[in-house]
DNA sequence: GAATAAATTTGAACCGGTTTAAATTCAATA
DNA sequence: TATTGAATTTAAACCGGTTCAAATTTATTC
């Protein structure tokens, strides 16, 4: 079924039919209920690909990130559908394994595929990103979700420094004066802006900020477990809080401070970042510095279709700081063990 | 830059010109060479939605789960991935958020936009699923990743009844005589294959069923917790074992026995479903049936991939089951708390 | 009823590729 | 050198839509 098997079937052009399919208002009522009757009739749909073409325009956007499998990301893919949904865009998702090539790969191919803008959680560091700056030269739409030296672009991100000062206040306020900072991997530069909250915090709240307080982490369970060994296994004044770079890591150091019979968070209070899912889930719940990561992706779309529209303006680049929620639960000893509903996750 | 365009600048047609992107032998060496040269010196790209068009063919697919933010459907999204990868494909992943209408409004923007192919997790009873008959009638290829009563279609999922009947099998090794089964949400065939195999389990050990162990559970950490606390409310004998129907509700009712004062697993031994990631984040870690996820997707792909094919041909559904793993850590009462390597997972 | 204006429909070109029969070029053979 | 056959190139049609100037139909006015 095309366009002008309907026409013939209807006795008008193809052109009167494509006026149906588009609420013209040039078609009169009488031939676009005749038309729609037969296209009801015989379920036709019109070939998106054909559209496509004819109107320079996919109604498709890609999103690439890491890997979808991270809650993050998965969470931030639900928040581009929602928008993608409103606006009857469909999205198509690519994985960068933080391997270069594959970005690289990935990007070229949505090109082709002539996606109408990208959304990009770009690799950092490292290389030099020739094809986002390709982007921007061919005034492709696009957003990214991370800072890029040397590229003024698009931005959506967490506040990763205000979440931090709130982490790290929240701490103070609790009495905490030793506060540890287990630090993300070395290419991220969330981690650097991370320990900038915190060393503001300190400052504002009068403490003395310490270098053996930051130890250098990482981002999965065994990263936290080993700093907390080794933070353990210093000769100094041992941390009676730990501000982690993310949740694993959290989890990770509490279960070395435990098995090393320091009990959380009678002992040290601990906060993670991230709130991915498994912060609730724990025994002992975990207080952590919560990415809206829905938020994120919402926001990021938004941005992007706005870029699409004003494809050929020259609008200076936005940048959009998404606020974090701290989520105070168990480990930062804020709050007693509470019921398992208080627990969950609301988004 | 069109193929018009690199044809004008290399003084040959069109047609040449697609001889040379698509590596036809008949296009002589020289020109292949000449062509090349001014293809990549304009760094042209050729528009895949006309090719599309042209052939009848968008080397994109679509996904239709209920949650990629659900672990267990973005594992999954992950091994589609990786197949579609090395076949040059695409993928489109979208969410039915459990929702009839949007899986409706989903399969028929999918079918517009002209994918090649469908991996759809259906959603079950409830209603007619009209859309997915009619892709059969119209040989429209698709894999069902669950069975939907009354359709003979190519399917891929996990043997929930093998992975069941181990889990059974293994407490019941352990030593544990009083099993209780807390089931799945009401629509869940997989929860009724799940019961059919723990029974089988006990019939294989000779240890009589008790109509009063099967207990009505859920999916959410909710669900999971009141029915531990049912379980313990009750007179009759308390199971000094549970098998659960995934992850969440295990760690539910483990929560439920813990604050109740019942060990685990020294007095309840307890085993989840799924292995989606907190299980070995847990500070006593879940034994869990894990669903090799990935493995699924690329199962999966790979047979839509062989449908594509074949797709005018009359081939008969392939029904193809999962194997899963049990992954025996420590809430089972076999393995005393162990290093933390060993428990995180490796897929 | 003719003239004119307004509403509706349509033919043909276009989007950017692929395909194939026919035309052209080239090389080998007589 | 002319002939023949193989190798290479090309023109034109096609994929299934949209668009818009021009043609046609309908309605309005005198």
């Amino acid at each position: 079924m095309t366009i002008g098997d309907i026409a013939k079937l209807a006795g008008v052009s193809r052109a009167t039919v494509s006026g149906v399919l588009n609420n013209s208002p040039t078609v009169s009522k009488k031939t676009h209920e005749r038309v729609m009757a037969i296209i009801k009739e015989h379920n036709y749909r019109p070939n998106e690909v054909a559209r496509a073409l004819a109107l320079n325009k996919t109604g498709i956007l890609g999103l690439l990130v890491k890997d979808v499998s991270n809650p993050l990301y998965s969470k931030l893919a639900l928040g581009v559908e929602e928008i993608c949904d409103e606006n009857e865009y469909n999205l198509i998702i690519s994985n960068s394994h933080v391997d270069w090539e594959r970005q690289v790969k990935t990007i070229n191919l949505l090109k082709r595929r002539r996606v109408d803008g990208l959304i990009i959680f770009p690799l950092q560091k490292g290389h030099d990103p020739v094809q986002i700056k390709d982007l921007q030269k061919d005034k492709f739409p696009f957003v990214l979700l991370a800072e890029l030296p040397g590229i003024e672009a698009d931005l959506v991100r967490v506040d990763d420094e205000s979440g931090s000062y709130q982490a790290t206040s929240h701490l103070l306020k609790l009495g905490r004066k030793h506060i540890a900072y287990i630090s993300g991997p070395d290419l991220a530069l969330a981690s650097e802006r991370r320990l900038k909250g915190y060393k503001k915090a300190l400052a504002h709240y009068d403490v003395p900020f310490d270098e053996k307080m930051i130890r250098k982490g990482g981002w999965r369970l065994d990263d936290g477990y080993n700093a907390g060994l080794e933070l353990l296994g210093c000769d100094f004044q041992c941390p009676d809080a730990v501000f982690c770079y993310n949740d694993s890591v959290a989890i990770g150091l509490i279960r070395a401070f435990m098995e090393r019979g320091k009990r959380v968070p009678e002992d040290v209070s601990v906060i993670g970042f991230d709130d991915t899912g498994v912060a609730s889930y724990l025994e002992t719940s975990l207080t952590t510095v919560a990415q809206p990561a829905k938020e994120i992706g919402r926001k990021a779309t938004e941005l992007l279709l706005k870029r699409i529209k004003n494809r050929n303006k020259t609008v200076k680049p936005h940048k959009i700081l998404i606020n974090t929620h701290l989520m105070v639960r168990e480990t930062c000893g804020a709050n007693l063990k509470g019921s398992v509903k208080a627990q969950v996750p609301v988004d």
